[in-house]
DNA sequence: ATAACATATGCTCAACGAGAGTATATGACA
DNA sequence: TGTCATATACTCTCGTTGAGCATATGTTAT
């Protein structure tokens, strides 16, 4: 544990108006999500390397009405949910500056995009961070292939038999490997064991300061790397996500005004990574009444035209937190 | 929609190490739980109207093992378990200085306390700031008594009928009035809607700012009241721990060493603030086989003597996150 | 000593919801 | 006209949950 310094702990602290103002910078960080043509993507700047964030300025009234507005201002979409992730502070974060920086990360849910324009803003599907995160068609190649391996070595060459025993198990567990099933809502635990077994390249540390032979050894690691510790915001951005489309009608922020139930369905699919049982999920949407027809249909794919359907936004109002059930299968 | 000057509206946002640092203070709020004879408390002070809290310094590696050791070192309480709640930057909270403030409030969970001496320091039931979330014995009187007339006319209030109908249904669906079952999780919710009728004291504006007629009609308003926003931060804590304690086995880092199945029921009707089933809160512990038994007995209050039971910590490993129920009837 | 009582511990049952499989309807397309 | 792809509907089984009841084993009062 970090000892601290001695202002830090002397007895009965004093209240927020009374701290010393030391030059702390605050920073905005955003995952924003939107889901285009059945797959989840993420907006980046940076040659995709990194998340759209700002300084925090003190003219807003609290800090989700201000990364509301910025982000509509800068990227002309609507948002339709936001919600704070979390806050970080790791001492490298600042990079070589010493300068210490806060950063409050924030998810926030989009329509599909009609033209975000300027700027070196794009979107990027997610799972090209991290590709053994999509279970939709099974598990991944990948998974066999690099994790699996890298996995065994790296529980291998603990010390001791007994700390052999508990990483194989982690990794099983979180990868879902023997009799475990594969739960989607581990997003950040499984980055966080790829990154401690050394198959990812740390992210807290700034990535300059690798050695040349983890670097080698790292050059063909899987999923793309972002700066800093976004690639870490943006799995605790998905975590989030995968764990309230389950309690809360969230993804509806995600489609446009008229959809099918296919089309919502694999909305759905495409976020939690991995398969729905159509007929189950038909059930639960409608005896919860979640949608409403709009009379019309359509005929995308050939095959019996679909009915399309309306979120009824009445639900937010009745049911407001009281909660929504949608069936991606837990653990 | 507040507007943003333009600084932060500017294309193409740079990134943390860039933004310029502008004086903005950090604060570490802590909301510290313990479960004493059967009473959920928090660790205040100043009188009891404030939650322990200091500035956030630079020593830390991270914001958590920072709060872990001040809190240890400030208390000598070993805090078992530690989880980031929010973080808080409305404008007013800094009072009259101007100063913007960042709190980044904590919940930290501890054993009974063994001697927290000195400083102001003070533990104190959280159904003293809280009195309508006790319902280990069904509704309080307050709900009736005060509560629900109080709400009814705030109802009435709004302007229109449809108005008028959705702040009632909002009403009976937080309070649990008509149909609607108690959710004991919605704990912020309904202490945002109170302050929202008036009924108690508006948090994030400073209470000394309050009018004398308003001030006179809350001379007796319920619960006792904090200072700034902290009230707010203990529900968005107590709400956060009632939701835990559903699917993760934190509880038994507020129990002693060993325990009776009773004892542990005990504390978890403390937290949940509702009454459980007794033969199915045993079937779930022991058919989860998250305890063990010493082989001792206690004999308490006369009856029957009970087995005494310990924590298998191995648990933690096993499914570290894999979740564990108990059984606290949702709504 | 014995009865009354309080708590611990164990068993059973009914209702509900989740997971999974199967069958039918309706359009497009060759 | 037949084949195909999708939409839509129905059924069944199993595990979980909420709730009630029965029994065991002590203490305390008479």
């Amino acid at each position: 544990m970090d000892p601290l310094d001695s202002s830090a702990s002397k007895p009965n602290a004093r209240l927020a108006a009374q701290s010393s103002p030391q030059g702390i910078a605050a920073d905005l960080v955003a995952v924003l999500v939107s889901v285009t043509s059945g797959e989840p993507r993420v907006l980046t700047i940076q040659d995709q390397r990194a998340l759209p964030s700002g300084p925090f300025e003190l003219a807003h009234r609290s800090l989700q009405s201000g990364l509301r507005a910025w982000v509509e201002r800068q990227t002309r979409l609507p948002l339709g949910y936001v919600e704070q992730l979390y806050t970080f502070a790791d001492r490298d974060r600042a990079g070589s500056t010493g300068q210490h920086v806060i950063s409050i990360s924030y998810l926030g849910l989009t329509r599909e995009q009609p033209a975000f324009g300027e700027h070196e803003a794009r979107w990027r599907g997610w799972y090209d961070y991290f590709p053994w995160e999509d279970h939709r068609d099974g598990p991944p190649p990948l998974m066999e292939k690099a994790l699996q391996p890298g996995l065994k070595a790296w529980a291998s060459a603990a010390s001791d038999r007994a700390a052999q025993r508990a990483r194989r198990q982690r990794a099983a567990m979180l990868f879902g490997f023997e009799e475990h099933g594969w739960n989607e809502e581990l997003v950040l635990q499984r980055y966080e064991l790829l990154y401690e077994a050394k198959l990812i390249p740390e992210a807290t540390r700034g990535n300059s300061t690798a050695s040349t032979s983890t670097r080698a050894a790292l050059s063909n690691a899987p999923g793309h790397p972002m700066i800093l510790d976004h690639r870490r915001i943006l799995a605790t951005g998905i975590a989030r996500l995968r764990a309230k489309i389950k309690y809360h009608p969230v993804v509806f922020e995600l489609m446009p005004d008229t959809f099918t139930l296919l089309q919502l369905q694999r909305c759905v699919e495409a976020l939690a990574g991995r398969q729905v049982h159509k007929p189950n999920f038909r059930r639960l949407i409608e005896q919860q009444e979640l949608v409403e027809e709009t009379g019309e249909t359509s005929q995308d794919t050939g095959g019996r035209p679909a009915k399309l359907f309306r979120f009824r936004r009445a639900v937010l109002a009745e049911r407001a937190i009281a909660g929504t059930k949608l069936p991606v299968s837990g653990a």
